[in-house]
DNA sequence: CTGGTGACTTATC
DNA sequence: AGATAAGCCACCA
């Protein structure tokens, strides 16, 4: 399966987020090597995360909030985070200072 | 080459 | 807190 650097790098980080944790859309663009590429992820997500053994939905934004659109999708989202023991919060956001992913 | 895209982010008001 | 605008960028037709 043929793919640029870039978007392999941003699909191996993705892989990378533990069971457990979340990662944002800001982060994982600066880990695979251009810190303001948030938004390029968000096309590799819509390409590969069905196609791929990507852990999805543990990529919010920066505070915490699930994004995507799709009704059937978000909610699709916020149980998987909930059976891996990440709750929201009353405002549906993730308390990103507990489950945020911070790689060594 | 040009322009469009997007589940983003930051700055302002 | 919510709305708006502008910046940002890899990829693709």
């Amino acid at each position: 399966m043929p793919m640029t650097p870039f978007t392999a790098k941003v699909i191996e980080v993705i892989q990378s987020i533990p069971y457990g944790k979340v990662s944002t859309y800001g982060v994982i663009a600066s880990l695979a090597g251009n810190k303001r590429a948030a938004r390029q992820v968000v096309r590799i997500l819509h390409v590969y995360s069905r196609k791929m053994n990507l852990p999805w939905h543990r990529v919010v934004n920066r505070e915490g909030i699930i994004t995507i659109p799709d009704p059937m999708s978000s909610k699709e989202q916020q149980e998987l985070l909930e059976q891996e023991g990440i709750l929201l919060d009353a405002d549906g956001k993730i308390d990103l200072v507990t489950f945020a992913w911070k790689p060594h």
